[in-house]
DNA sequence: ATTGTATATTCGTTTATGCGAATAAGCAAT
DNA sequence: ATTGCTTATTCGCATAAACGAATATACAAT
């Protein structure tokens, strides 16, 4: 179990919280989702999914090629309730309606 | 006016994170005090104040020769709420507990 | 088996962060 | 002005964290 420090730990970089924020109101992505939306090279994307994986805050899940992350739906209510209140609070911020809506548009289109 | 990120990363850290909690619980405290309950050599703590100050979550008050801090009070209703809502999420883990007791103790024997 | 696509990890480098010891600065009282 | 107390800052060092390029791995399809 994380403790708070490295929680708030896990969330002081732009990366990791733009994608916790995409994966709070979108069930699951996968990386390739994030380098379009983020626009942002692959392993960037993935160095930081293994932070999220080892804090506990997301699992993955393979599909073909494909690895869909979402956040760990085994998280415990304590944790769950603060990660969802803190995801909340970025709605009207920037990067994060802007990475809100190019969501939107990439999955009109649909994707991987 | 911090952002998302920063904000997080303020809190990431023991030192601050702890500090923040008990001024959440208690008006305003000096730098001794914050010693004391920390067990904390004074260096550190005026060090993490600073990056506190910076950050616009605490601002400082001098009484003779003891400086006082206390959470902004100008610090924006959502700024306030966000940070409310994460110190009230420590209250049953450690060290905060610990730190919440040696507060009480530390106040009634009166300090600086 | 080979090719193509998606993802993970390693590597070397750069930058950021935390630390205690030591020093400086601010204030009160003699 | 000197002493004593409290707090702030500087210093050199050590560790942590982020980065992109390159490489490795995993899977699908031919």
């Amino acid at each position: 179990m994380i403790n708070p420090t490295d929680f708030f730990k896990t969330l002081s970089d732009a990366t990791r919280l733009r994608c916790l924020f995409l994966l709070s109101r979108c069930e699951s992505l996968c990386v390739c989702d994030f380098m379009e939306i983020l626009t942002a090279p692959q392993s960037r994307i993935s160095r930081h999914f293994k932070y999220l994986r080892d804090a506990g805050l997301v699992v993955d899940e393979r599909r073909d090629q494909w690895v869909h992350y979402r956040i760990n739906p085994d998280l415990g209510p304590e944790l769950q309730q603060m990660l969802a209140a803190n995801m909340s609070h970025l709605d009207e911020q920037q990067p994060f309606v802007e990475d809100l809506q190019r969501l939107k548009v990439y999955q009109e289109k649909g994707c991987c």
